[in-house]
DNA sequence: ACCTGAACACCGTTCAAGT
DNA sequence: ACCTGAACACCGTTCAAGT
């Protein structure tokens, strides 16, 4: 079958799925696809710009178009669960995606339809903007923590009892003792909306903007 | 000079913070510590653990504490501050703290800090726990933007003159375009007191709290 | 207990040679 | 234009041997 970046990039987006990035190696790539190592640099100039490729075509895959007719708010909560999505359908992925700078158009584009989405509602361009990196911001690092990379207090343990708790010296963490049972149970889900809210609230308590 | 754990995890962080982390190997930290390879080994299980521990150690060198007396608000503020405090000290480590889960005590102390502040406001358990991930996913979301990996509009280039644009199709962009202006506008502390305060004030109005 | 060199099984990438 | 093998300068880590 005929070599292509695209299938090149697809497929060490797979490989990386199935065992991590560490297991991402030119070689190891080749072996998969049944060609020789250094064919693939007729396609791709360097491992680094390859991972590059998977980080935008994890983006590119990301549908952030939101129904025009709803508020602003709903709107903007879509085009953050769109984002969202990248962490359920390419969890191994998205600290890939999330750790290289995006040089594509693909990383632009959820940021230009948030913008779209404020400026309809009446938002000052500049304000827009500032709303718009905040919402980056906790989502980038929402995603973070679905990957399992934010601190917390259940150990993932391949042994233990689902949810195992890490050694704590109550003298130290009096708090994270007592809150022991709140902090162990990990709905993200409920967790993301309940930050998208505060988010959402506080931009439209920013003016008193009426529907466009 | 003796070999010690925590003189390799030193130089490990100071070696990536001179040249980034790709330029740490076993080989060339145990060249700089002028000893064999294989004697660090003798104090770090492995090359992922050496990086925990730089993690675990700038981690721990940031000042948790904030003035009691100061109201909640001003207090959660000083401890976020503090976390974005890692994006200036330590730039090019802020990818590797925030990139691997953390197993010590040290990255939960954050934590327990802002619990104690939300509690001692008046929050209830539940309600601190789901605050706290908010302001957590903010600020280790914003410690990547901050550290340019997050989406934007200036593009880093050595010859080109400060602050070129990406090119763009005004067609596919019409917002990013026509707010170019505003998007290459970097002014890290705004953007982010912007969205803190947003967080903040928003966590403010879940219910009317009296200062304890 | 700590250090060490040799060795093993890998890397990414250059280059020169092929079609 | 695309493929390729050999070669180079690296990796992390095991192991057996030293003190």
């Amino acid at each position: 079958m005929q070599l292509t970046r695209e299938r090149i990039v697809c497929a060490a987006a797979e490989l990386i799925e199935r065992e991590g990035v560490d297991a991402v190696s030119m070689r190891r790539l080749a072996a998969d696809l049944g060609s020789g190592v250094m064919s693939l640099y007729n396609h791709v100039p360097s491992k680094a710009a390859l991972l590059d490729g998977v980080a935008e075509w994890i983006m590119s895959g990301i549908d952030f178009s939101s129904d025009p007719d709803a508020s602003w708010e709903d709107q903007v909560r879509a085009q953050a669960r769109a984002f969202r999505q990248i962490a359920r359908a390419h969890p191994r992925c998205t600290m890939v995606v999330v750790s290289r700078p995006t040089t594509s158009a693909a990383g632009l584009l959820p940021i230009e339809h948030a913008l779209a989405t404020l400026r309809g509602a009446g938002f000052g361009g500049e304000e827009a903007v500032r709303a718009v990196r905040a919402f980056v911001a906790y989502i980038v690092g929402s995603l973070l923590r679905e990957v399992g990379v934010t601190p917390s207090l259940a150990r993932p343990e391949d042994d233990a009892p689902a949810g195992r708790l890490l050694r704590l010296d109550p003298a130290e963490f009096p708090q994270a003792t007592s809150l022991a049972a709140e902090l162990m149970v990990r709905d993200h889900d409920a967790d993301f909306e309940f930050g998208l809210d505060l988010l959402v609230r506080a931009v439209a308590d920013l003016r008193p903007v009426r529907r466009r």
